[in-house]
DNA sequence: ACACTTGTTTTTCGTT
DNA sequence: AACGAAAAACAAGTGT
């Protein structure tokens, strides 16, 4: 019988035949093992490397007498109660026809959920306690009528699941009830429903009542599956799942659970202490009515014996109201919500905080690793190469991810670049570089930007340029058929190849030759005026967020049939060429005398360098007004020797950045509206005409 | 060639 | 809707 506490077990005999040896279950050091067995049932969905990692510990624990590394052959573990622990497949099955077909199942791509339910689910949930006493029995019948055989359990059977799985012709087996019932499981935890297992945990209080926080709780603590995703993240998916009657739990589907009581824990309000005043798991009180076997066939932990249980009927929870959930926040009260398992902080905030601790207000990538294994317990106990690679992926993700934080290209061979944090960013939130999902959001960003540029399109044609109402009419034109047109026509997101950051076969961005030294001063608080750290041209171009177009110069531009300021333009002298410019200095290479794109300044400099260059537009930058990577060599970008290059204009005086590419010679408004229109989609923020 | 690091982007799910 | 976490795909560069 299977239980927290296996009693014996026997190594598997190796291929010669030979017993190898027998332990027991005091053999392991508790609790780590105590549920073995369930705790690689489950790795067996989610990750059948982990397996080995478990038995090699478990080795470990055993003084090394389990010595896998050096017996190849030895193939198995088998336990009193018929489970198997194969170590050179990674299969952790049992004698129950159950476990048989258990097989690893191809994740989808950006499944965090570890696995997908199993489509039976929709069938068997709602599940009626008929067919909860159904599977208690069938789950009964099939541990008693184990034989311990290992054959039967061993690699052929994963074959025959495959094709369950793969390309064969799973509808046969699908469809075959049979096939069902016998080989494959409702839930990577069991055939438990979650009505199973929250009726569990409410019988097993003594006050046959939970809250929801408590049945949280008991999840982890009694079902090895959860007993690893009690984290706010981890948690997420399963605990949505318990309290939810719309996922098919409810009165008439779980009785014995009922929709009461669970209504009832979800009306409980999950501001206890987890801990408090929870059952321990020694304490639980016995399921009556089945055994142990029946209930928790994993290895759920052994129930004390019955004095005073009795199996919780459905009369005896009291339904409550369905009122809408108030969150109330006492505001003399100090938040004690901890949202992520290290604490309050996100991964942005520590990558702030990180990058504000450091000296001169930079960290290459390394050092912000560096910083979290350091400074936050939480990271440092996961700082293995193994377990750090999720929150370093985190980290990676948030630094590209959010404009509160800008990159600064290291010119040395393979140095990593340095981080900062954006002097542009705001206090408090700042937009994402970036909308969440390309489906969900460009439509509504599209359809948003479009809808203020028609309307103020209509103002300025209404207002001052009559003699341009035919122009207009284009631009609306353009813009209906737009709505026709798709994300892709437009791509409001930076691609890849656009990035200022990662373009495709050249990740260097001007270099920082002679200021390798400069001291980059703390970001952190300062305004923007504050003078300019060493962010290079590139990163200060790609800044796209202070569009604007004035008004007066708009019309005039207009009026002449030239947009030449397009682009937001604090018309700034030229600072003295000993001084170090300020951030809004370095901003403004952008406006109509720079670019805005490093991209489209590449191309221009590398593909449109011959466009003739207005006499009248002055290049803003040199070596001296921008000592930290505008003279790019490489690229001949900003060459101050070559000022053509530096000219991202088109023959009209159109920002190239503005432009699309191929239409240098065009001054048709219909043309510069249309540039504009599609760098405010590529823009990150509101397009803000100030008109 | 391969492993590793760095960086970008997308997706999913849960929370606010 | 925006945000955060987690996971993942992918690309490019570097080191061995």
């Amino acid at each position: 019988m299977m239980c927290a506490e296996f009693e014996r077990g026997a190594y598997m005999p190796n291929s010669s035949g030979e017993q190898v040896s027998t332990y027991t279950a005091s053999d392991f050091d508790l609790p780590t093992y105590q549920n073995l067995p369930v705790v690689t049932d489950d790795v067996v969905f989610s990750n059948p490397s982990f397996m080995s990692n478990e038995i090699e510990q478990m080795n470990s624990n055993l003084n090394g007498r389990l010595n896998l590394t050096d017996d190849p052959n030895l193939s198995s573990i088998i336990l009193n109660d018929g489970m198997v622990l194969s170590t050179n497949n990674n299969l952790v099955t049992s004698s129950k026809d159950e476990f048989v077909n258990i097989e690893p199942m191809a994740r989808d791509r950006c499944n965090t959920w570890p696995m997908r339910r199993p489509a039976e689910m929709n069938q068997t949930l709602p599940m009626s306690q008929d067919k909860i006493d159904e599977e208690i029995s069938s789950s009964n019948s099939s541990l008693q009528k184990d034989d311990g055989s290992l054959d039967e359990y061993m690699p052929q059977h994963r074959v025959r699941r495959q094709s369950l799985y793969s390309q064969g012709s799973p509808e046969s087996e699908i469809d075959d009830p049979a096939c069902k019932k016998s080989n494959s499981r409702r839930n990577a935890w069991g055939n438990m429903s979650y009505a199973d297992l929250i009726t569990q945990a409410i019988l097993s209080s003594p006050e046959k009542r939970l809250t929801l926080s408590q049945v949280y709780e008991w999840m982890v603590q009694n079902v090895p599956y959860f007993r690893d995703k009690g984290d706010s993240n981890s948690s997420a998916g399963w605990k949505a799942l318990v309290p939810c009657p719309s996922h098919g739990l409810s009165v008439q589907d779980a009785p014995s659970s009922s929709y009461q009581s669970m209504t009832s824990i979800s009306s409980s309000m999950c501001t206890g202490s987890l801990s408090h005043g929870l059952p321990s798991v020694a304490s639980l009180d016995p399921w009556v009515s089945t055994s142990e076997s029946q209930l928790f066939p994993y290895g759920y932990p052994h129930p004390q014996p019955s004095t005073s249980g009795s199996m919780l009927q459905i009369h005896d929870l009291v339904p409550p109201l369905r009122k809408k959930r108030i969150r109330r926040r006492n505001p003399d009260s100090i938040p004690q919500k901890k949202p992520n398992p290290w604490g309050e902080d996100s991964y942005s905030d520590l990558i702030a905080k990180a990058l504000e601790s450091a000296p001169g207000g930079r960290m290459k990538l390394n050092e912000i690793y560096q910083w979290f294994s350091d400074n936050v317990p939480y990271f440092k106990e996961r700082s293995s190469q193994e377990h750090a690679a999720g929150w370093k992926n985190s980290i990676r993700h948030n630094l590209s991810l959010h404009s509160r934080f800008m990159r600064i290209q290291n010119e040395g061979a393979g140095k990593s670049s340095w981080w900062v944090i954006n002097p542009d960013a705001k206090p408090g939130r700042n937009p994402r570089r970036r909308s969440a999902t390309m489906e969900t959001t460009t439509k509504t960003i599209l359809d948003k930007k479009r809808r203020g540029v028609r309307k103020r399109m209509d103002m300025v044609n209404e207002s001052s340029l009559s003699s341009l109402n035919e122009s207009a009419q284009s631009q609306r034109d353009f813009l209906d058929r737009d709505e026709g047109l798709g994300a892709s026509d437009y791509e409001p997101f930076r691609s890849r190849t656009q990035s200022n950051v990662s373009m495709p076969g050249q990740r260097m961005t001007p270099p920082m030759e002679g200021f390798e030294d400069y001291k980059f001063p703390p970001w952190s608080g300062q305004q923007i005026s504050q003078p300019a750290s060493g962010a290079t041209i590139n990163d200060l171009l790609d800044r796209t967020d202070q569009i604007r177009l004035d008004t007066e110069e708009f019309r005039q531009m207009r009026a002449s049939g030239q947009l030449v300021h397009p682009v937001k333009t604090e018309q700034k002298n030229e600072p003295p060429s000993n001084q170090q410019p300020f951030y809004q200095e370095l901003c403004v290479v952008r406006g109509p005398d720079n670019l805005q794109n490093p991209l489209l300044c590449n191309q221009f400099s590398m593909s449109a360098s011959s466009a003739p260059k207005p006499a009248s537009m002055q290049c803003a930058s040199n070596a001296s007004f921008y000592p930290y990577g505008v003279h790019n060599s490489q690229n001949r970008l900003w060459n101050s020797t070559n000022p053509v290059n530096s000219m991202a204009l088109n023959s009209n005086g159109l920002p190239i950045d503005l432009e699309n590419v191929n239409t240098f010679e065009s001054s048709n408004l219909d043309y510069d509206m249309e540039a504009v229109l599609r760098h405010e989609l590529n823009s990150a923020n509101g397009l803000s005409f100030d008109l």
